[in-house]
RNA sequence: GGAGGGGUGGCCGAGCGGUCAAAGGCAACAGACUGUAAAUCUGUCGACGUACGUCUACGAAGGUUCGAAUCCUUCCCCCUCCA
């Protein structure tokens, strides 16, 4: 795959920026998309109300599918949400209502659509228009014993045992549920209702995928007489080898609801050396010229490369106004020492302040420790600041005399800032 | 349906009547060193109270006991073998 030289904008693209992990015809493909408009989907789950960076590098592909002259649909699971995904091994994942599958589909969008340009929802816009479609509207209408003779005839059970997700629960002796054996059918057969509905005949999708995705490309050509391409990009982790996106607020979400530009902004910043370049390659569309240039800057220097990064992706996800916004507080915050707007706020009545707040009660209040316990522990080591000045009194009486122009500025380690603003 | 083995804190995993808020590891947070990096070292890591403490927690509900994560009963769930 290394020595294959494209011919179409968008596997040049893919491949030249790292997002390219195994195709199920490269040659072909790239004879497809130099001869017209290719329509390509992706897959998402919809069980929670807002995907988070883990879905990027996907997200980033149906962008550059767009960019190079293509139609993206994303695929929202709502069909598939429904059935409840029984590989979680408590309690049974609670069932979603179709009120509640649409209330996330609908909160999904909103940072999706920054990334991707969406027309109308019924797929008649422009002609490379992005759309979103939920499974759940053929899914949900399938019945059992047509489905199985038209498609389940197709599946041997003898080539499902090879596919890795199978072969690998069954070596180590773990359950698998006759469900999740069917996912790879339903995903398969989600593939071919595209290709007949929007035309599609691109499935993309992480590594993991690959089985699920090549079964479609085979349905297809068997029940439809199509052909049908997959494409998978590997999967992200960071240089020191962990899954990428995991913070103190858990998942880096890309709704800004859950997790603010600012906020956003500081998780790329804090990228590790090793990742700068293939970060900047994944997620921003700077020219790979000068990624090059940032990648090769050295010691510390390479601290304006993640200046560049996080800036730019804040931008994608969040428009460029919160971005410059984000990377201002920062500065500020930062470099100058002196407190930026969009750092999380919590609001306090000034009355409240009037007999002082003990000080570890300020900090749990703030969101910056979890339990007035985890804030006391927080002073007690040392890492609480007051106004930049270390706390060393946990019981210390926070009052409206802390405040400068209303605002108090509280912080928990070096990196953790928060505002309590009077009102 | 029969026989056996399990369910412990965010995860993995020890404990098997008191000394258990529960070893050890991972993850996480803070400190030191740095460059808002990595690696390393140190500390912290259920909630509430300044603290001796109180409460909640070892699948669920009962019980035995001065005392239970540990014993008994019932129930739920998982695994292995047999039918």
């Amino acid at each position: 795959m290394t020595s294959f030289q494209p011919r179409s904008d968008f596997l040049r693209v893919i491949i030249e920026r790292g997002y390219l992990h195994q195709c199920t015809d490269l040659e072909a493909l790239d004879k497809r998309l130099t001869s017209g408009v290719v329509t390509a989907y992706n897959g998402f789950d919809a069980t929670g109300d807002s995907l988070h960076i883990g879905h990027l590098v996907p997200i980033m592909m149906l962008r550059w599918l767009q960019k190079t002259g293509h139609r993206p649909i994303a695929l929202m699971g709502g069909g598939t949400t429904k059935v409840g995904d029984p590989s979680g091994k408590d309690e049974t994942r609670k069932m979603l209502s179709d009120a509640d599958i649409a209330a996330n589909i609908a909160s999904i969008k909103r940072p999706f659509a920054k990334l991707v340009n969406f027309g109308a929802d019924d797929g008649k816009g422009g002609p490379t228009d992005a759309f979103m479609v939920n499974n759940a509207d053929w899914l949900d209408e399938l019945k059992y014993i047509p489905f199985l003779r038209d498609v389940g005839k197709h599946f041997t059970i003898n080539r499902m045992l090879t596919f890795d997700s199978v072969k690998l629960r069954l070596e180590r002796e773990q359950p698998l549920t006759f469900l999740e054996f069917n996912y790879m059918i339903l995903q398969a057969y989600d593939f071919v209702e595209l290709a007949r509905r929007h035309n599609c005949s691109l499935q993309m999708g992480g590594s993991d995928q690959w089985g699920n995705i090549v079964s479609g490309v085979d349905l297809g050509r068997r029940v439809a007489n199509v052909d049908l391409f997959g494409l998978t990009c590997p999967l992200i982790t960071t240089a020191s080898g962990a899954k990428m996106g995991k913070t103190v607020a858990g998942a880096v979400w890309l709704n800004p609801d859950r997790f603010s530009p600012y906020q956003y902004y500081q998780f790329w910043r804090n990228t590790e050396d090793a990742d700068v370049g293939r970060f900047l390659k994944l997620f921003t569309d700077l020219p790979l010229a000068e990624i090059a240039k940032l990648e090769a800057l050295q010691g510390a220097e390479i601290n304006e490369a993640k200046k560049v990064l996080a800036l730019e992706a804040t931008a994608l996800c969040h428009g460029r106004e919160a971005a410059d916004d984000a990377a201002e507080t920062a500065r500020k915050t930062f470099e100058e020492g002196v407190t930026g707007d969009a750092l999380p706020t919590v609001e306090i009545a000034r009355g409240e302040l009037e007999g002082g707040i003990a000080a570890f009660a300020l900090f749990a209040r703030a969101g910056l420790a979890a339990s007035n316990g985890e804030a006391r522990r927080l002073i007690k080591g040392g890492g609480a600041r007051l106004n930049d000045t270390a706390v060393s009194d946990e019981a210390q009486k926070v009052t409206a005399a802390d405040a400068t122009d209303g605002v108090i500025k509280l912080s928990a380690g070096k990196k953790r800032h928060a505002l309590v603003k009077l009102v």
